[in-house]
DNA sequence: GGTGTTTGCTAACGGTGTTCACTAAAGCGT
DNA sequence: ACGCTTTAGTGAACACCGTTAGCAAACACC
């Protein structure tokens, strides 16, 4: 049985492969290796590459939208090309295909989410760690709720992309999504707000797996305990896991609104952290239409 | 704008929509309203039914194999056809569509999901309740890690799959699934392993949720208070977590092995539950190879 | 103005889901 | 055994999809 690299995904074919099967190099982004002869590489961008950039922005937006108007398999070059008045080649010049493109705009997204968590977290006091936490992790949840499509793309299972799809740049904005949240528990952390599990629970084998977690995400202030990154991961996961059940839909038939389940997995992380919880009408700073 | 449906997704065309748009009933198997004019319903099926059974069988295995081979995107009518040495529109007699298919064999993969989990229960002492939670547990982590796009297509989101497309014969083989879990959990409550967390904690509105959870999934009987439920969904929560965490590799990059991280989740889980953990090895019937 | 890069198009190939009209076969009743 | 009905499966067609190759116009720079 040979694969041949036709159409949208390899596939396989009932007769012979016929001829050798040659995977081209794909080339990034074709015909860009010389920039703008005049090497203005550190002034401003030319003319032409404020142009590029902007049709880019234009692509990645409509790609944006077709996805939350039609799902993840909803996102076609054809389409887009259709709606920006061009033909689908075209779009070559841009993105190497389909693939990067979502890898594109979901790197974008990490990025939304990031700066909504952030904001967020920046709308309450900067000393009341309590609440911010409380804050950052709701508007998590918010956030994936309105963007469910996106949030499926971010976090769900790669079913859209070929195996081989480079994906660091959604990686790297990812972790550095991650990092929205590290600060808050450094916060946590030094003010000694929960015990440290008992450390001889611990297999070496997790303990090597958090260190290279602690590690690779970039918050490893050296002092750090692999009890306490075990803590963050336990937490991350529940959060994780709420989220995902509630976007995936997975509990609608049974469920018809998941936020009090969220909530009550909010106050058990939460309590088991040391951060006192609220809910959500007491932690509103109350502007409530106090009439003067 | 106007959508019109064409191809496998409705999509958005930048030209006007020529004619009205007329969404056909799509029949769910098409001319087989008709029973075998003569009543055998009751009796053995008749040889046309058995070899129509068998076709059907054979599409479902081969589109799980295009499943596991290619993902989810990579399964397709005309390659099922193909290897069938037939045409596309003849499986039209056998399923509805391409998504009633991936409803199908997603319905066929719970079912497996919990024979396997079944299986691995029925697989140690009958009465050692720990040890049985403890093996479904880890069976259930284990089936998804080695059927990881049959997992991704049953717990990740719905992506492939139309938006009105009928999912009920997946959800229903999902509950069946999940009734595997709840005897266990009943005996649990029964034996009075943990106590219930303080019901004050709970809003009258996720009472309600929990109620509706509990009433849907059959398992209410009627004495169930809702904080065991809660903690019951807790759980749940908590191990759909970890395991989709693992299956959809959001932590590839940042952790080699996961399996570490899972034990540590579980024993958490499970204490808290007031179930003895066991490690992997000392939890396995140990036939280990005593010499005599 | 000439030259080389960049952009976008057309055409083409091979893949997809789905419908429709049709043939051939199988099953059933008489 | 014959005829009728029901079914299985085909081929052609339509509207999509991603991707490549080759070419022509637009642009930037000298």
């Amino acid at each position: 049985m040979f694969t041949k690299a036709c159409g949208r995904y390899d596939v396989n074919v009932a007769d012979e492969d016929h001829g050798a099967l040659i995977r081209r190099q794909r080339r990034d982004v074709p015909q860009q290796m010389t920039k703008p002869q005049l090497d203005r590489g550190a002034g401003k961008p030319s003319r032409r590459e404020r142009v590029r950039e902007a049709t880019l922005v234009e692509i990645k937006e409509i790609a944006r939208r077709h996805l939350v108007e039609h799902g993840a398999a909803g996102v076609s070059l054809r389409a887009i090309a259709r709606e920006m008045g061009m033909t689908a080649p075209g779009l070559y010049r841009y993105v190497s295909g389909i693939d990067s493109l979502l890898v594109l705009i979901t790197a974008d997204m990490f990025g939304e989410l990031a700066a909504a968590v952030a904001a967020a977290d920046a709308s309450v006091p900067s000393e009341d760690t309590d609440l911010r936490i409380l804050t950052s992790l709701r508007a998590f949840r918010s956030w994936a709720v309105t963007h469910r499509a996106e949030f499926a793309t971010m976090f769900g299972p790669r079913v859209r992309l070929a195996p081989e799809t480079d994906v660091t740049p959604a990686l790297e904005a990812g972790r550095r999504f991650g990092a929205t949240f590290y600060t808050l528990f450094d916060r946590l952390l030094a003010e000694e707000r929960f015990p440290l599990p008992d450390g001889d629970r611990i297999t070496p084998e997790l303990a090597r797996e958090l260190r290279a977690f602690a590690d690779t995400c970039g918050f490893s202030a050296p002092h750090i305990p692999v009890e306490a990154i075990m803590v963050l991961s336990t937490c991350w996961v529940r959060l994780y896991g709420v989220v995902c059940m509630e976007v995936f839909e997975h509990l609608n038939f049974v469920m018809r609104d998941m936020e009090p389940l969220f909530e009550s997995e909010l106050q058990n992380i939460l309590t088991g952290l040391g951060v006192r919880y609220r809910t959500p009408e007491s932690s509103t700073p109350v502007t409530m239409s106090t009439p003067d």
